[in-house]
DNA sequence: CATGAATGAGGTTTCATTCAT
DNA sequence: TATGAATGAAACCTCATTCAT
């Protein structure tokens, strides 16, 4: 499969009936168990078929191509995850900065964990299925929510540019990546929680100006 | 290519003659270009030979398969950017933290993108090649040349733990890969070096005590 | 192809649609034919599915393997001539021991030369389809039958032990397969075949206890 | 490689110093081990020649090509077994015939003992090398010899005929060929020695008048 | 709508053979 | 003469996708 744009990926049908709606989740977590367990490269659509229980056929008939479908089931992560943490910054609102910090990647974190299989799952597809452009267009949005809260922090004096806030993104899902790549406890799990909340609290505290 | 081991990827032969070493050369530098100009999925072993300039047999006499090439270049790559942060560390000795920090990311960042090319190249084939495996690896022996350094910082009262330091070191590179991939002027990757030193630096002092 | 054993030969899926069946036949027959035609060596995937009249993917719908393509075919064969000597055996019994003989060595060249195409055919694919362990079992199984029979001859005062079985199964089979590799008209056939009655009898005779 | 026939098989060139002597019969009995522990179709001409301990390029000094190494080995097998069952011939003149066929199939059994090796391998290679001409041609000339040593036997009437003969010698090598292959004891191989001269013996006491 | 048989381009890999060194 | 790097045709096999049933 060559590399990926945004454009086009959309699914085929929208389900509008009950059939369809339990057809369509059918294949979708087939197709995260597949990735799982047969890795990237051995996903092949008529194991996806198999494993959901339904043929070939009917998969192609609700995804054009075997990229829609990984690219629909990448996409409807990202949207879980990016509501989690919109809630979150919601919720964070008129908080001191390292609160607000807090409870937004803590946010993310237990988000990412809650569903970790599709999380691993992902990050054996994301290149050949327009990952980056996916990931690129759900930062933005957590950098727009996050902005927004930020600016309702009664002890900072400027809020942080785009920058910074892409920055901490970025580093908290490579960290996140890693800690869920690497397996690990769930006291691991706990840890890498609170050092997450450290890192970036100190790192917005550092880049920012405050009282 | 299901997902691969650490095990049994070395070259197939090592070259006696003079003509060979040109050879494997010009495969592994092909092997760049191809992944770079036709992306992952379209990288095949043909192309890789037809761009060096040799026959397909050519290149299965050194590599005994697809993934041991895209293996060694990938190892190549990773050994290089060790071997500058290791550097970075030893020169970094008795330096205060703050400044051991800065050297040691600076290095990093250099490093990688010096071959920025390579480093977005071997993104694309990472987790069909090993790349988790390699990268486990890779961050171990970058831990420990760290631990040593900070090991002689004279303001530290006690060494952080192999936790912080992978903590840190997968936050700087998920910084690194958001900022690679999302390509950038001159400018905004000096900002890019800037910050991310600056979250190092803050987290790490978050996360030690120190005098 | 390397040596095999018995295990996991079998057809891949079984036909459902009437289609398939259809299509199974057409590639066994064609196996035949591209033995016939070109040699075991000049025997491809491709020539097989092309002679079938359909592509080589549907063959692989079918047979795992090339392997198993030849397997198939040669089960099928070693089946037919199992079958012919089974049904000899039972209605020789009660008769005198070379009158047995007779029916069976009978059974046995005239169900090769019905098939001789074929029996020729496969003497090229036998050692790398796992011919020895198919012919062993089949072996295995001429030998019950003709020991069953056997037990019923009236002038028999012991049956003969397996190996004598054995030993005059694998003169049988030796020199019948001499007599169809050298070709040989419709009267040096019935010369062979009065021969080898001659030859089992006198051999039973000579190894065996009767009155 | 294409079936074959007799023509144009024969070494490239004549061993006529010490050390290429020495090479042919390096290669040749490398052959062997690859064909007895690789299987016929993972025998290639460089792990024959690796075996040997040349490179690929000497053995294509002395062979032409593959089938004629095979072809050699082949060639040279047979020429041992056919002086062995000649010298027995000669030495068996003017006995009895039941003693001669003694004589002649122990000579034929042991000479395929000796080197069951080089017998299990060709039998594996046999249908591409033109192994069926070159038994043709090797039958004719045992017949011969044995048709030679029974005009000496004074309890024969008449002579049998040329296809009796050829009707004991491919019983006679199908029982050797069975036997061989199964593997079995030396206690097996005795009882085979005696059971082969017992069916020869009783074979051909009952295809010619004798006195 | 669902099925699953059929397709065939395209990918990986092998290996007999040559020839410059 | 010996070497072994290079060749490239050709084999095996996969799998996304279509379409008749």
């Amino acid at each position: 499969m060559p590399a990926a744009t945004l454009t086009a990926f959309e699914p085929r049908k929208t389900p509008v009936q009950a059939r369809s709606a339990f057809t369509v989740e059918a294949i979708s977590e087939a197709t995260i168990q597949v990735l799982l367990t047969h890795g990237a490269d051995r996903l092949t659509t008529s194991r996806v078929a198999e494993r959901a229980g339904v043929s070939v056929g009917t998969l192609y008939q609700y995804y054009p191509n075997k990229r829609s479908l990984l690219f629909a089931v990448f996409e409807d992560h990202l949207e879980k995850v990016s509501r989690a943490v919109e809630v979150a910054c919601e919720h964070a609102c008129h908080e001191p900065m390292s609160e607000m910090i807090q409870l937004v990647v803590e946010a993310y974190v237990d988000v990412k964990m809650q569903r970790a299989d599709i999380s691993i799952a992902l990050y054996k597809v994301a290149p050949d299925v327009g990952g980056p452009a996916l990931l690129t267009r759900t930062a933005q949005r957590l950098r727009k929510a996050i902005e927004s809260m930020l600016r309702t922090a009664p002890d900072l004096k400027l809020s942080p540019d785009r920058f910074t806030i892409d920055m901490m993104l970025s580093a908290m899902s490579g960290a996140m990546r890693s800690a869920l790549e690497a397996g690990g406890s769930t006291a691991i799990f706990r840890k890498t929680r609170e050092h997450l909340v450290l890192l970036c609290q100190s790192y917005m505290a550092a880049a920012t100006e405050h009282w």
